[in-house]
DNA sequence: TGTGTTCTCGTAAACGTTTACGGAAAAACG
DNA sequence: CGTTTTTCCGTAAACGTTTACGAGAACACA
């Protein structure tokens, strides 16, 4: 069905070697040639057969990206992930990648599915998510010698690999610069338990500022709980249980906010009259709750298509002419000022 | 650094051909042997490389799924597929197949990255989404003889090829009985208004139930637009102004509800209150959104299971003793009653 | 013992590429 | 014209599998 390289090469009678050399762009075949099998390859309607292409040079062409809900997520988690995936796939498409997707159940730490992955080289490289303070994912991968890119940074691993990540700590501080300017003196922070590192992050961020600020961080108005709407539901009620409480509450997640929220409406407490409510990642609910809640926005799909370029960058094989270079960025999360401050 | 198949060979000094045929189950070879080829496949770490397999066996596995923003999708747009995919990758991991997920930018009918997929025979199979009523893609991959499964119905083809649909014919006559019975007699449906085709089915059914009570269509009561939130802002009030206004509206999808409520919101009408509201298709945003939405809803995760499943039946190297099977099948959704109704 | 059958395994080709190597022809140079 | 260099192309091996074919050994049976 699908012609081959042998279809070109019977066809112009020429060998398949120059047909390969011609449409690989190499030096060594006469012009004329070359636009003669490029032509050929038009009429025949040819496209290289990729498993003859990745079994010879030993490459499959295709990224995997991990995606890994975390325990106690909901039916419809993760929708975070859809438009970076539309700019991931963007920019993979243009070197001629694929992209394909691993997920999990919810709580599998996909160690055995990316150890699949690495061991049946069934990808060139990989993409971590929802990165962990400690990750083992980046410590196997390190130690396999496995090309890889994260979403997000960790504290494993030797930092030798490209990586992007939200300023999750200018976030949180921006957030209480915000609500202090506002008038807010206590000030709760809620976050997930995990050891998500964006959750260190952002703590690190609140902490500072209020100290800047010169106010005394209160353990009693830090609270952790499931990343989930459930965790924030259940959490909440402890921050105000304080001995002073909150007047206002940052939340590190829009679900944990949802269910935060939720408490609090059945203490009689309404965000954005009895208590300012801040999420640090926008998503559409935070848009379309009410009261409209303000968070910090993302810009996924430009990450998506930065992520894969820096990616692209660290493989020799895609490297530009100064070879493979490792970036790490770090981008702004984007202040959206709703109804809940 | 991976152990081939000619490691195992050499490890345990018999041919290569012996230790693929223990390998792959096949009948001769002595069962002594086999145990010994196993045995040395786990301590040698042997995993096969799926690029020699692919280019053997003239197969990728992996299937494709093509996901195919429409034009106004905004930013956040088809959280909806996540659980979907979920469940899909799941069941195609159990039968040792890859997702590659392919998308395009919003508004790009796919065709021409449909064409490479299948020309590059980068998968063994195609899953088509948001099928349109006539739907070029699917007469594309009937023509060209290529596997594929949709999810979601179309006229176009043969039908024959697996499909699984949501039953929106009975979605949106229930929606209409449910708010017959609670005293509507005036009520108006929005749907899309590409030619998608759930927009059709849904119409139907709305049609068929508002006759069953006697009820004579309004035309006027009929509103299409772009399948977002400003598709649904711009239209609603077209259905406020006709001669006899409605006292409920039905949409047909979330972004538009959303949209619409804002438009009612700003000719002071309140959703719950002055003018019941129902969703066809339910998303974390209609439960969120206050009032929140009453709205049916599809078992995303199940369906994306099941048309994996459906999509193996059909496959021959895949099927079942009894050969390939087409399977089409229509799920119900499910009604979730809220508070804007 | 001779013949036929069954088990088990080795051999080798094939899938579609890429690429190292070498050689013929053409061009450059003295 | 002879030699060297350059240009261009064909040959063939290799990537890691699967599988058709055939052959040797063991076994059964008369």
């Amino acid at each position: 069905m699908a012609s081959s390289i042998h279809d070109l090469a019977r066809h112009l009678n020429i060998s398949i070697g120059t047909v390969s050399r011609a449409l690989n762009g190499r030096a060594d075949v006469n012009a004329d040639t070359r636009q003669r099998v490029l032509e050929a390859a038009r009429t025949l309607n040819y496209s290289p057969n990729q498993s003859g292409r990745s079994l010879r040079q030993g490459a499959t062409h295709s990224i995997a990206f991990m995606l890994q809900p975390h325990p106690g997520d909901q039916q419809y988690g993760e929708p975070f992930f859809i438009p970076f995936l539309i700019g991931l796939q963007a920019r993979l498409a243009e070197s001629g990648l694929d992209l394909t997707v691993v997920m999990g159940a919810p709580g599998d730490y996909q160690q055995e599915r990316l150890r699949r992955v690495v061991e049946t080289r069934r990808a060139d490289a990989v993409l971590l998510a929802w990165t962990r303070r400690e990750d083992e994912r980046i410590d196997y991968l390190t130690q396999a010698g496995f090309p890889f890119a994260t979403l997000g940074r960790s504290r494993s691993g030797t930092k030798s690999y490209p990586s992007l990540d939200l300023d999750f700590e200018k976030a949180g501080a921006d957030a209480v610069d915000r609500l202090v300017a506002r008038g807010h003196r206590r000030i709760a922070a809620v976050r997930p338990s995990l050891d998500l590192n964006f959750g260190y992050l952002f703590l690190a961020g609140y902490r500072k500022a209020l100290r800047r600020h010169g106010i005394e961080v209160d353990p009693e108005l830090i609270a952790s709980g499931f990343i989930n709407e459930a965790g924030g539901y259940e959490v909440t009620p402890q921050v105000m249980r304080s001995k002073a409480p909150p007047t206002a509450i940052i939340f590190n997640n829009d679900a944990m906010a949802l269910g935060g929220c939720k408490a609090l409406a059945e203490m009689g407490i309404r965000p954005g009259h009895d208590m300012a409510v801040t999420v640090i990642v926008d998503t559409p609910l935070c848009r379309y709750f009410s009261p409209a809640l303000t968070a910090f926005r993302p810009a996924l799909e430009p990450m998506g298509q930065r992520l894969a370029e820096m990616l692209l960058a660290s493989l020799p094989a895609f490297a530009g002419p100064e070879g493979p270079r490792i970036i790490r960025e770090v981008w702004p999360l984007e202040l959206v000022a709703r109804d809940s401050d």
